[in-house]
DNA sequence: AAAGTTCATAACGATATGGTTATAATGTAT
DNA sequence: ATACATTATAACCATATCGTTATGAACTTT
């Protein structure tokens, strides 16, 4: 994952309902009238949360009737790990630096 | 890390200068007057970028003379892979669910 | 068809975020 | 002492974020 894609898959964690959520999906599949109760905040400010995290590809949608089921795609919230275990390589930008003279040095 | 901690550490990251500054210190102690010429942005967001990774103790600095030298703490980045992949357990919120008869069971 | 349930969208407000310029604080060198 | 280099802080601005209430859209049930 580049910067910028990382960067906005983190932002979409970097939330503590959110990451509730996530926890909750990793043990069952949930509709939004289920996790309304579990915070005290209302039903559309639940169904943004879902929505961003859909938006990254963190969470996936059934129709089911009248419910919307999420689900977590766990392969997604592993490559995070990934990436983040891995950042893009920037030595070039370090090699860039030192031609110009602009890295410091002292002992 | 609980929910909200390690929220306030992936708002820290969430960001691409910021993620880029990691991967350079990844490779390299940096000070701030080499970080300037690599973003286009000024000296003093750059020193806020650096404040806000201290703070949730990704980055590590030391005075040398002058210069600040800033330094990854990788075992925290690590803590973060960790924990994204270990989130807090939340089922007994589920259970509270099923006792009061809040879950949606459809086949 | 009408009423009820679930979820999404719109419009708004308070606070956070990420940048800027100006200036202060710290340390070095003349 | 004075001047210079590096970093941090202050004040400000534009936009994003996260909540709210009101309302619309999709689907079921009566």
């Amino acid at each position: 994952m580049d910067f910028d894609v990382l960067a906005d898959v983190l932002k979409a964690l970097a939330d503590p309902t959110r990451l509730k959520i996530i926890s909750l999906l990793s043990a069952r599949d949930c509709c939004i009238c289920e996790l309304v109760p579990l915070f005290r905040i209302s039903q559309p400010a639940v169904s943004k949360h879902m929505s961003r995290l859909k938006a990254v590809g963190l969470v996936h949608e059934t129709r089911k009737g009248m419910w919307v089921f999420y689900s977590l795609k766990p392969e997604r919230l592993e490559e995070v790990g990934v990436s983040l275990a891995h950042l893009p390589d920037l030595s070039a930008e370090l090699q860039y630096l030192a031609q110009q003279g602009l890295l410091v040095t002292c002992q």
